[in-house]
DNA sequence: TTCACTGCAAACGCTTTGCATATGG
DNA sequence: CCATATGCAAAGCGTTTGCAGTGAA
C-alpha cells in the first residue's frame, strides 16, 4: 500500500505526464501510465532490463520497445534522469521532487551513493560565461571505495563485485 | 613529422608503459606499441572503431580484440583516461602530461570542449570525509549548447548533427 | 619450448527498428 | 476511421569471448 505523500507525488506525475502528452500530440495510453506508474513506485536507479522484468513478474503485458520509447517521453518531460556509471548500460531515477544530487560509485561492490554540493553551481555558472556555453544540465561520478569495501579490503583484499 | 616537444612524450610514455608491461608479467609486443603510438600522435578524444580504421588506412594489422586488451592496458597504467559522453560508447583520451580537466559536451553539434575548475577537487575532499569514500577519480560532464550552435540557433533553429 | 598474445569471427548484451496488429482521439 | 502506439522478433552496434595459430622471453 502507498504511503500519503507517495500517492500525492503520484498524482503530480501523472498529472504532469499527461499534460506533457497532451500538449506534444502523443496518445495517452494506459502502457505509458502504467511504466510511469511503476517508475514512480520505488527510489532507487533502475535500468530498463529490471523494470521489464519487474513489470512481467506483476503479469504487465509490455515490450521493451515500449518501455524504451516511453522512457525517452519521461526524460523530455523531466519526470526520469539518465545516467551512465561508466558501464554501457543506461541507468535512470525518478526526478520529480527529488533534490539535485551526483553519485559516489564504488567500483568495488557497484553500489551508488548520492550527495550534494551547492559548489557545482558555482563551477556551471562561471564555465557559462568563461565558454560561452548555456549549460543545460550536469553528470557528476565520482568513483572509488565505499566505507564498506574499504574495511573488508583490509581483511581479505578481495574485491566483491 | 613529430615536433621536439612529442617525440619528448612519446618517449616518456614508451618507458613507462614499457615498465609497466614488464613490472606487471605482460609481454612487450610490437602491437601494444604501435598502439601507444598511435594514440599518441593526436591530442582529441577517440574511440575505439576510428582508432582501428585509422590504424588499418596505415595498413598495421591489428584487430579490434587486441585494441580493447591494450586500452585496457593502457588506462591501468593511467596513460589514457576514459569517458562516457552519455551515449554507449566509450570515449578514450590520452592522459599524461595534460592537465586534469572534465568536459562540456554541445548536445547540438557533438563538440567536446575542455574546461578547469579547482573547485572539483574541493567537492571530492568534502565527500570524502562526509561519507567515508575513498575517491579515486571522477567524471564531471556539463551537457548544453555551444555558442556556435546557440547563434545558429537563433537564425535556422536547425539542430545540426 | 612455452604460454601469453594475436587476429578472426562468432557470441554477447543493450538498444533500435520493421512490421503486423491494436487502439486512442 | 486512421494515424499513432504496441508487442514481438530481428537487426544494429559496441564490446567480449573462443580458438587456432604466432612469437616474446
Amino acid at each position: 500500500m502507498l504511503s500519503e505523500p507517495e500517492t500525492e507525488i503520484f498524482d503530480s506525475v501523472k498529472e504532469i505526464f499527461s499534460n506533457y502528452l497532451g500538449e506534444h500530440g502523443h496518445r495517452k495510453t494506459p502502457e505509458r501510465f502504467a511504466i510511469l506508474s511503476e517508475v514512480y513506485s520505488s527510489e532507487g536507479h533502475f535500468d530498463i532490463e529490471s523494470l521489464y522484468v519487474q513489470m512481467k513478474e506483476k503479469n504487465y503485458r509490455v515490450s521493451r520497445a515500449t518501455l524504451y520509447n516511453t522512457i525517452e517521453l519521461l526524460l523530455d518531460c523531466k519526470l526520469v534522469t539518465k545516467h551512465q556509471f561508466g558501464k554501457n548500460i543506461a541507468h535512470f531515477e525518478r526526478s520529480y521532487k527529488y533534490a539535485q544530487h551526483d553519485h559516489l560509485i564504488c567500483q568495488d561492490c557497484g553500489k551508488v551513493y548520492e550527495f550534494c554540493d551547492p559548489r557545482i553551481q558555482n563551477i556551471k555558472n562561471t564555465v557559462e560565461g568563461l565558454l560561452n556555453f548555456k549549460v543545460t544540465n550536469h553528470s557528476l561520478n565520482l568513483y572509488g571505495t565505499c566505507k564498506d569495501c574499504h574495511s573488508k579490503q583490509e581483511s581479505t583484499n578481495q574485491p566483491i563485485n
